[in-house]
DNA sequence: TTGTAAGCGTTATCAC
DNA sequence: GTGATAACGCTTACAA
């Protein structure tokens, strides 16, 4: 504000170059070559004038605008995600940064109208988009896949000819239900995150199922109920599994923030955890490991998810063909004290 | 992508009209009258044809690009503002496009060094900057006020000359501590959420001071530990606490994830809540009112606080002069089991 | 190896 | 009321 704005044609004079010599060494283009002895004059130069390229005018040059949006749904599951955003956005920011992008962030109502992120590219704001928590019945989202702009989502979206980045969801639930199994349970209830609309609700509830199974167990409608993102849920849901008889003697939860409403149904009953039941809950938010007992889970790399998203979504804006359509990555249980003496 | 896209010149073209027109009529440009009916035919071809101007075009040549930045700190602090990440983002987000603007977010580390928020307004990416937890000693931060780029603080920065909202930090700490001097208490600990380098820390110790001698209490420096942001700094301290004979009957926690931490002190301990010690929380996180025992918190208007601050900051990009340079929004005591029997 | 010149798609300043 | 025309600041063929 105070100082005059400084141009790429004030560098250059003070360099003793034309702008394109600027534009070329800090753009450090690949092509063309440039003496040494300039590059570093052009390079001291704009440093000691405190240049910056103005963003709007690069953009509109060279057709990018190194931003990427990430789009949220403001929808329950954003509840879930909750505990992760921070993670997630530091993480996407770094990398960003590592790449010399920006973030920008979109938060859309859920079943909008079809046009709600075509704004954002037809606008040309962003050169590629990071959508998380993709639903089935999304259709501005199948807007998006034909227009064929570069998108990855976190998440995914099966049968869309999308990139994606996701966690194995069944194979994580397996691992979490045969943990429990392992202890000797038979009789386990299964509280899903969501509705079973949201593919990873559908997945985890999948794994649960061919754990019990895959021992010889049957699997028991009855024990399954939908959990809907809150502790309110988790409640209500553990409060049903209370009325059977027997009660199941433990159960898996695919949601923390679920699962604390679940002990607090528990406890509200007199019962203890692990005691008269034992608990495995999903995602390893933060909390988990304080409360009472601390809650065994599985920890959900929520860092690496958006790191490996924002790096595919690079290589999509360079014209790059990744590998990898839709990738899975590996999670691990957190063994505490919810299930007694693992 | 599919379709070649549409600039406005198409669009005056479609319609009989010049560029000029189909720029002063999407812009509702004050000055300059159009008859209705070009107007209305500009829109209706517009919208048929699905016009989106370009940002960097408009950018360019308007100087303004409808864009503002939330600049968070790397720092600890995060962990607190952690819980009220997504209501501040989807409320700043909503008001941006209220205002027809959008949100680039940018995480930038702390003690980074001075130019860290000058590359973002030299670039001219963004027209204004919410800056969320300034500290005293941010150089950059000192470095931003000289620009005079329009910049909003949430959180305050006494003698700073920028404008900020933030909450009562001093009155909504007096309130808490009051509630539990009402109930009986004098002998009244406090952790605070954090160093006391930042201000709503001193801010809260501040208030918890002014309750406790406005009614005639001694204050005891050895009542007072320092919290840290996290759960186990609440641990930390609330054990040096339960070290004093007597134990205090009471303590004011300035943050409920460093209460969190101090509950399970308390519990480890075998002491009851509030039985033998009563608590009350600060900044009612989700979370609070699923603990056992559900914990009496003051509330922060988080969403308010973003929405608030981003008013502020559109009044001061188009160059208003907002009548009040600092803020403070007023809080409430939610008040749950955690004192006892209020 | 470096410079010239033509866009990029708007907005804004004037005349008409 | 409306329409040329010049910015806006940069990138990038294409020449030199």
């Amino acid at each position: 504000m105070a100082s005059k704005r400084i141009t790429s044609l004030e560098v250059a004079q003070h360099a003793g170059v034309s702008r394109t010599t600027v534009s070329l060494v800090l753009n450090d283009v690949p092509g063309a070559q440039i003496s040494e002895r300039t590059r570093k004059r052009v390079i001291q130069v704009a440093e000691e004038l405190g240049y910056v390229p103005v963003a709007a005018a690069r953009a509109l040059a060279s057709q990018r605008t190194h931003v990427i949006g990430l789009i949220l749904t403001r929808s329950p599951h954003h509840i879930a995600s909750d505990a992760f955003l921070t993670q997630i956005l530091d993480s996407l920011v770094e990398t960003s940064h590592q790449n010399g992008m920006r973030l920008m962030i979109d938060i859309v109502e859920e079943m909008h109208h079809r046009d709600v992120y075509l704004d954002l590219t037809r606008a040309r704001s962003i050169d590629g988009i990071i959508f998380s928590g993709p639903k089935f019945d999304d259709q501005a989202l199948h807007a998006l896949e034909e227009d064929g702009f570069p998108t990855v989502l976190m998440g995914q979206l099966p049968g869309a000819s999308f990139y994606s980045v996701d966690i194995d969801n069944r194979a994580a639930a397996k691992l979490a239900v045969a943990h429990l199994i392992m202890l000797g349970h038979t009789r386990i209830a299964c509280i899903t995150n969501a509705p079973i609309s949201y593919t990873a609700s559908a997945d985890r509830l999948q794994g649960y199922r061919e754990a019990i199974e895959s021992v010889g167990l049957q699997f028991d409608p009855r024990l399954v109920r939908y959990g809907n993102f809150d502790l309110e849920s988790g409640y209500i849901q553990m409060k049903r599994l209370l009325e059977l008889n027997p009660i199941p003697s433990a159960a898996f939860v695919a949601s923390d923030v679920v699962a604390f409403g679940a002990m607090s149904a528990i406890r509200e009953r007199g019962l203890s955890i692990p005691g008269d039941i034992a608990l495995v809950g999903f995602d390893d938010v933060p909390f988990a490991r304080y409360i009472d007992p601390p809650l065994t889970s599985v920890s959900l790399p929520a860092a690496d998810l958006a790191r490996v998203a924002c790096n595919l979504l690079f290589e999509l804006i360079q014209e790059g063909q990744p590998p990898e359509r839709n990738l899975l990555l590996g999670t691990h249980l957190v063994v505490r004290k919810s299930c007694g003496a693992g």
